[in-house]
DNA sequence: AGCTATTGATAAAT
DNA sequence: TATTTATCAATAGCT
């Protein structure tokens, strides 16, 4: 937006990068800084460089922020992966495992100080161990889900592969009978049987 | 920027900011795709509306980039997690899980009698936020992938359907040209069978 | 939602 | 790196 219009892809010249880089990291702050005040709105922006250098802005605290978005994505959208597969198995296993978690957030949230280091220890592992059960339990009916997958996309595409030479075959059948005009007829002429999956 | 110049605060009128939201959040949100593109840049952006809804932006997984500013003032970075999707990815990701499994008994084995309940309380959260955070990055890649195959296999089977539906019609051509031009043949004859389920 | 007059952002030059 | 300035892009007020 200058002299001249540059295309929006990745710019060659490191320096030119680098240049533009600071003026429209600026601008972009400066951009959601108004944005923020105008409309009353709570923002946060974390930027790295191809440095991997870190720039953030956040119009209260960077963790207040990060924390509301995880309690709306807890709460509202953001699917997790029980709702998205929607299976019934999935759903419950979302559930136990979201249980589990709150147990885990009450735990922490009651008084432990009374406990000594050792009963801590031992809750933790407790938990810690019914977490890791259940978190195995879904990585096996995830990884049965995405073999199922696969299984059916070989069989779907084997499928595919024979309907593809069928055609062939039948097609060189249409032309064989039409320029023989008749008469004799190939022995595996036949009528097409057809099924779903 | 415009028809006349505006003071940079809250926009008074309800329905001017709720229009000046929506156009500027659409600004903030190509600034900052812009910016990461020709800056090799990577962003995530936060937005949350006076009304509390909630709009996100960012070059990769918010998660990802969520995981990778905690990592900055701690370790490097990690950048295993932040690959593509692929086969490797499973293997990747179970492996990172069990190092952080690891780390987590190694830790629980040490000689933790001298820590204060309140250090011991900050470790623990500490290793379950990047147990969470893992978890829920290796949740997004499961659904990308599974996604990735409900795809394929949609493909797949209209490519069937379609397949099939040619191969009715070539059937009936290929009778209709037989039967013209020699004797008659009964509908139903001979069977060919494409699969197997 | 679209439309422009105008302001704001910025690419290249310095 | 900072400043300048000629252009391009975003958008405030209207419809």
């Amino acid at each position: 937006m200058a002299r001249k219009k540059i295309p929006i892809k990745k710019i060659d010249n490191i320096n030119a990068r680098q240049v533009t880089f600071s003026k429209r990291r600026k601008g972009l702050f400066k951009k959601a800084h108004e944005l923020s005040t105008l409309c009353d709105a709570e923002i946060a922006l974390i930027v790295f460089s191809a440095t991997s250098k870190l720039f953030e802005y956040a119009t209260s605290s960077m963790h207040q922020i990060l924390e509301r978005r995880n309690r709306h994505s807890g709460i509202q959208d953001n699917p997790s992966i029980g709702q998205q597969l929607g299976s019934g198995t999935f759903g419950m296993l979302r559930k136990e495992i979201e249980d589990k978690t709150e147990e885990l957030s009450q735990l922490n949230g009651k008084d432990l100080g009374g406990l000594t280091i050792q009963e801590l220890q031992k809750l933790e592992e407790l938990l810690q161990g019914r977490w890791t059960t259940i978190s195995k339990i879904k990585d096996e009916k995830i990884i049965e889900e995405i073999n199922r997958l696969k299984t059916k996309e070989a069989e779907l595409t084997e499928e595919n592969q024979k309907l593809k030479q069928s055609f062939v075959r039948k097609q060189r059948q249409s032309y064989e009978s039409i320029t023989r005009s008749s008469s004799d007829l190939p022995p595996d002429y036949g009528c097409l049987y057809l099924n779903e999956t």
